[in-house]
DNA sequence: CGCTAACGGTACGATAGCGTTTCGATGGAG
DNA sequence: CTCCATCGAAACGCTATCGTACCGTTAGCG
């Protein structure tokens, strides 16, 4: 997170700077919420000046766009030859990363921004549907190999695989033990066998 | 919600104005979200003196604490005789509330704020588990019934239940259809038999 | 009733962010 | 090496909120 790009004193420009006024960006958003979330906020973290942020963005929320939309980085689908082993890793990757900050800090402000901007929401959907596919490539695969029964539904199969993990942390503010991801995905999987 | 205590000009004292304040301060918190939840803006809507505010929340931190605890409304477990019918009541109950401001917009504002808040994260903590209670109820009747198996685990079966809504709501961001309250129902419920 | 604590309204200086402008410095392509 | 588009820094007037203080008013208890 903290991308010292270049040098003492030393500047950056064109896509440099730019790269890095969105990790300030994201750095603030994860440290202040949305309320702490202000161009001079991100300007001061960036080490650039106001000027250059308004050059590229007319607003904090045009802004917040594109800084959420660098966080998205692609994640394979694995292809162990079984649905529960795929599955598994998948979830508990996602749980080891909803463990660690900055993630749910600035999921939750997102949650928050998406509920009021219909820009931001459109991009939670879309980084949503992408964060989905992995799971419902393997899912799709374990139907196609009979490990699933065939009126499976990958969509609500990857709602009620995903969601538990979700539910914890950000509403019941519970930790999740360990076992958690092997239990839902047996109570989960194992009746569409 | 919109409670008007009092005819017009006239102000209520005591614990009449302490509900109008913290009325005032759910309307706020909803329209504006977090980013806009100041006492300034409280005091304007709710008609009160900044002072009067100061002199019962030293913080927007504590009043948002006092808003959020009155909001929770105790809802009766039901009791048809069948967990099938009793779970589904609960849900369609819990899907309608969340189609409906300001309740997701508060939610979602508070997630945020109890994301960095200690104190939020405790009350969001107990008041989602006083929600649960009904449901977990409701199960532990089915269990004692025989209608779930002996080796149910309520609290699982209740994250699995409630989850996929919220998931679909403040993070998929996709409408949720009628029909989708039966099928998690029986997803989850007809395995425990 | 009458009295008093609680209230609304207002003003205060202080701080912070807004959105814009100006100016001097410097990177990096040609 | 040259040159100019891009950048950082700073200052601008403006507005909003902060937290506190001091009024005049009044609701509601005794």
């Amino acid at each position: 997170m903290a991308d010292d790009l270049d040098g003492a004193g030393r500047v950056s420009r064109g896509d440099g700077a730019r790269q890095r006024m969105l990790a300030a960006a994201l750095a603030v958003l994860d440290e202040a919420g949305l309320a702490g979330f202000t161009m001079e906020a991100v300007a001061r973290r960036a080490g650039a000046s106001k000027a250059t942020l308004y050059r590229r963005w007319p607003t904090t929320g045009a802004l917040l766009v594109d800084a959420m939309d660098a966080t998205y980085r692609p994640f394979p689908a694995p292809d162990t030859g079984s649905v529960t082993k795929d599955v598994t890793q998948i979830l508990t990757a996602f749980v080891t990363l909803l463990e660690r900050t900055p993630f749910p800090r600035l999921l939750a402000a997102f949650i928050d921004a998406a509920e009021r901007d219909p820009a931001l929401s459109k991009l939670h959907t879309d980084l949503t549907n992408r964060r989905r596919e992995p799971l419902l490539t393997v899912l799709e695969r374990g139907r196609a190999r009979g490990e699933l029964g065939p009126d499976t539904d990958p969509e609500l199969t990857t709602d009620l695989l995903t969601s538990p993990f979700f539910y914890r942390h950000f509403v019941a503010h519970r930790p999740i033990p360990r076992r958690m991801v092997p239990d839902v995905v047996r109570r989960v999987l194992e009746p569409l066998r």
